[in-house]
DNA sequence: TCCTAATTCGTAATCATTCTGATTAAACTA
DNA sequence: TAGTTTAATCAGAATGATTACGAATTAGGA
């Protein structure tokens, strides 16, 4: 699966190196919106001295192909592995991060009430605590 | 519907001043998100030095008490005077912040999905651009 | 192996937001 | 109305996330 990844890499002429992939393998390996600063500190097991400049980049970069999606939490960008099955939404733990798949999705219902206006993106996140931070 | 705020902030022992008046009056005269950035250029016609921390402690205490309403865009938080009529939601004009009334929601059908997890809030924002910027 | 553009690094800069300590003023009381 | 209390404001410093930059490194192709 992560040879996936590598394939959408070269598809846009990015290059693979070491950081690029370890980053990838630790937002693949927790289904949760994770924040510059947690991925730094997992990064940090193998690259102690990471910049956060490259974590920053890399992050925007691979969000930008479709490899990572983000969202805004308490005014800090976070960052999780990208779905790539069907068009779906997340429930996210306040707490911890992590998500539970919501299918249900009534962008068309949004669509047919707006009318003329042009829908170029919607939102949709429900918020509570998991089983484990309840 | 000026004085419905006045209210708002006596009951909660809130002082009535000349600040927050203006800071509600700005924001209930445009229903759009607007940034600290914006809303304190609009003031400045008021109070050429107020203080961002004035503005940034009144969003924060007014929205407390459900005055404003507030969203993440871009990076920045932005705030609009609160809807109080229904539960509803909003489409958001992405280059000039404007809204417009979203009512569906299918908020009891996503708290099925998710059975037993409980919701304890849910964000529904529907992006493009409105008439006027499209 | 060599070349070159992309990537990373280390660090400084930026920008939104928060904090602090001193000053002001709204609201209550006499 | 004057006095008292405490919330609110102010100016400016501090913080914290994110971005920018010039120099050094490296992936990937020739
Ligand atoms: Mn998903
Ligand atoms: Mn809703
Ligand atoms: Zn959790
Ligand atoms: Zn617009």
């Amino acid at each position: 699966m992560i040879n996936q990844y590598k394939e959408q890499l070269k598809e846009h002429n990015l290059k693979l190196t070491d950081k690029r992939l370890k980053l990838i393998e630790v937002l693949a390996g927790d289904e949760k919106y994770m924040s510059a600063k947690e991925i730094q500190s997992k990064l940090a097991d193998y690259f102690p001295t990471i910049s956060y400049d490259t974590i920053y980049r890399n992050l925007h970069t691979l969000t930008d192909i479709g490899v990572f999606e983000q969202t805004s939490l308490d005014q800090e960008m976070h960052y999780k592995i990208a779905c790539v099955t069907h068009h779906h939404h997340h429930f996210i733990c306040e707490r911890c991060g992590v998500t539970q798949v919501v299918e249900y999705c009534p962008v068309e219902k949004w669509q047919n009430e707006l009318g003329d206006v042009k829908l170029n993106s919607h939102k949709v996140e429900l918020y509570g605590y998991c089983e484990k931070c309840a």
